[in-house]
DNA sequence: AAAATTAATGAATACGTATTCAAAATAAAA
DNA sequence: TTTTATTTTGAATACGTATTCATTAATTTT
């Protein structure tokens, strides 16, 4: 049935093997349907009520030790688990955190996602992911998010708009922007404090001699871009350094592009300043294939500190984002708001620091 | 109170600034506590009975076009959208997929997510994450799929005890093994032809010149690496070439390791197949930091092809698993078996194809 | 031992939807 | 128009759990 659907066909047309399809087709056919175990099943089976299923699965009810321990193994035998649905639909809350992302493809991103899976999985919490192409996050994901009545609700890597930041407001679904302000001052966000940074970044390379620089930037609308920018830039004034800015996107290309661009036009400073390590990394590539010595006539500095900046064919300086430290923050405030919504709205700003390697 | 609670603090132990915490809070409070909406408010606003709102949000349900106008106009007023849990709990299936991913912190994965984000929200499904450390899925993140009713399964990175695969088979949730192959026979797998395509590279290797060779496996009981070390093996034995195995594990750390040993030793051959493209970014970089020229010295080739290894710094020569047919494929099974189980086994082989660049 | 207190349990109900079945409205045929 | 067929709707119910309230069992106090 399945090869008369095509399935097994792979896109460029050849018919690949399906190991013992036919056999294991029958077999298929004879497995037990064994409708889900319910806990009135549970409850028949231990013979106590399925009232007293559920308090045993509830967390902190009153049960006795001696029928706890029953109803648990009459659930081991049945392979019991409660329905969330049905779980949900009384409670009016779920175990689920939305985590919205854009930017996978910067590995700074996978490392968050990962801490984040972590850290909600120790309190309970299971993590629907929504990936956007957009800036600014569209409709229907949210209306997703609506549906599923998430407890709570990350965006790490876009903003939203006013409309439908109502809708979250209004169902008391607390929300954090992860390394992004939102455009509105009316939600709570999680960054490492980027206007200290890149003042310290800019102190930095003015005092390991640079006389000339270049910031280049992430995607000119981004909360990010714009604060590294602004304390680099304010304290190279200050310095009376020139400097020149250059924009770009977040990637490795970009990064690449921009630096190609900085050879060719033949404005290659002392010190450059990049919104972000994969930028960094296309910036240092371009420059390198160019013969341009690093850090003798330019030095370059990111900022995230990604793994990859530490490998020693990269050794990118750059500034630590702690990315432990700004889940725990956001994990922390989650639950709070969770466990009592307040609509708080601030911004938690996490220090980072310096990791001076070979590019500086 | 989020002050009373510490919340503001970061680990550090500064308090850093919370914007207009107070009047916000505040406002806050001011928040009109708006209920969750229902089919029921819906259906009065719209004059009609909850019955038929259910319909006009069921695809293919029976209403006049008149109605439904006039229903979708009062959810659009309200703010209406189905409540998932309750429509699941009818239908005892969701439009939840569960994602398991191990190793995010290889580039292919992040990547395989998006494509898998991207392809399920078309299709109106969500995607549940679920992050592990173990090679072996763990019984209770299992147990967390299965209790949310999902209605599939994909596991990218990691294989499953014989005991919890019954689950879901009888709980006839299909499960489909991505980029690995299950330990049991009896699950469906969706792979790039690994066998085949280490033949290629080996052949490939022959022809360029090499006469001695290494192979540098992940880890060792993944079937992706037995079966390229088999493919490679193979073709060496035929041709009478000397070769010699590494055991490493899949991370750029584990590569650059491998690569300084074979320096420290002194068994620098002249072709190395790296199991994937992340281990042998770290091999290369070994390499050429003890200043051995690639390519005349040494040739290398990854697998894989992620963005990385197209970077002009990497250049690196690999065999390409076509991402997006691949999870073409596996969106194609789980959709068929979604819509009709059959609990079919088997195993989708893609065809890749060898991507050269500069490190051979 | 009796009374009073506390702990543990079960019966009944609500959550918000899909769905069945019967009734009503509409369209088509006579 | 009347009859028949068809489309559209509403009332009632089920899904699997948490929770309230009343009841029973166990424990403590008198």
């Amino acid at each position: 049935m399945l090869l008369e659907q095509g399935l097994i066909t792979c896109s460029i047309g050849t018919i690949y093997y399906l190991r013992d399809a036919a056999i294991i087709f029958e077999r298929g056919c004879e497995v037990i349907v064994r409708k889900g175990v319910t806990a009135k099943d549970v409850a028949k089976l231990a013979g106590v009520s399925q009232s007293t299923v559920s308090r045993v699965f509830f967390e902190g009810a009153m049960v006795s030790e001696r029928t706890k321990k029953k109803v648990l193994a009459a659930a081991e035998e049945l392979g019991y688990g409660p329905n969330e649905f049905a779980r949900s639909l009384i409670t009016n809350r779920t175990k689920i955190i939305g985590l919205v992302m854009k930017g996978v493809k910067n590995p700074f991103y996978p490392h968050v996602l990962k801490e984040f899976a972590t850290a909600f999985k120790r309190l309970g919490y299971s993590i629907l992911f929504v990936h956007t192409n957009n800036d600014e996050i569209q409709k229907d994901d949210i209306m997703t998010l609506l549906n599923y009545k998430v407890a709570g609700v990350i965006i790490t890597d876009a903003t939203l708009s006013l409309k439908v930041t109502e809708d979250f407001k209004a169902n008391k679904i607390p929300l954090v922007f992860f390394n992004r302000k939102a455009g509105m001052k009316d939600f709570f966000s999680v960054c490492t404090n980027n206007y200290e940074a890149s003042r310290h970044i800019a102190e930095f390379l003015i005092q390991k001699g640079c006389e000339d620089m270049v910031y280049i930037s992430g995607n000119h609308d981004t909360s990010t871009s714009r604060e590294r920018e602004m304390g680099f830039v304010e304290v190279l004034k200050k310095h009376h350094v020139h400097y020149k800015k250059y924009t770009s996107d977040y990637t490795f290309a970009g990064g690449y592009t921009t630096g190609q661009q900085m050879v060719t036009e033949n404005k290659v400073p002392s010190g450059i300043f990049v919104a972000n390590d994969i930028m960094a990394l296309g910036v240092l590539g371009a420059l390198r294939e160019n013969g341009i010595s690093i850090p003798e006539t330019t030095k370059v500095i990111g900022f995230d500190n990604i793994d990859m900046s530490a490998w020693p064919t990269n050794s990118l300086t750059t500034w630590e984002q702690p990315i432990v430290e700004m889940v725990e923050q956001t994990v922390r405030y989650m639950m709070a708001e969770i466990k009592e919504y307040s609509g708080v709205s601030g911004n938690i700003e996490v220090q980072g620091r310096l990791v001076e390697r070979k590019t500086t």
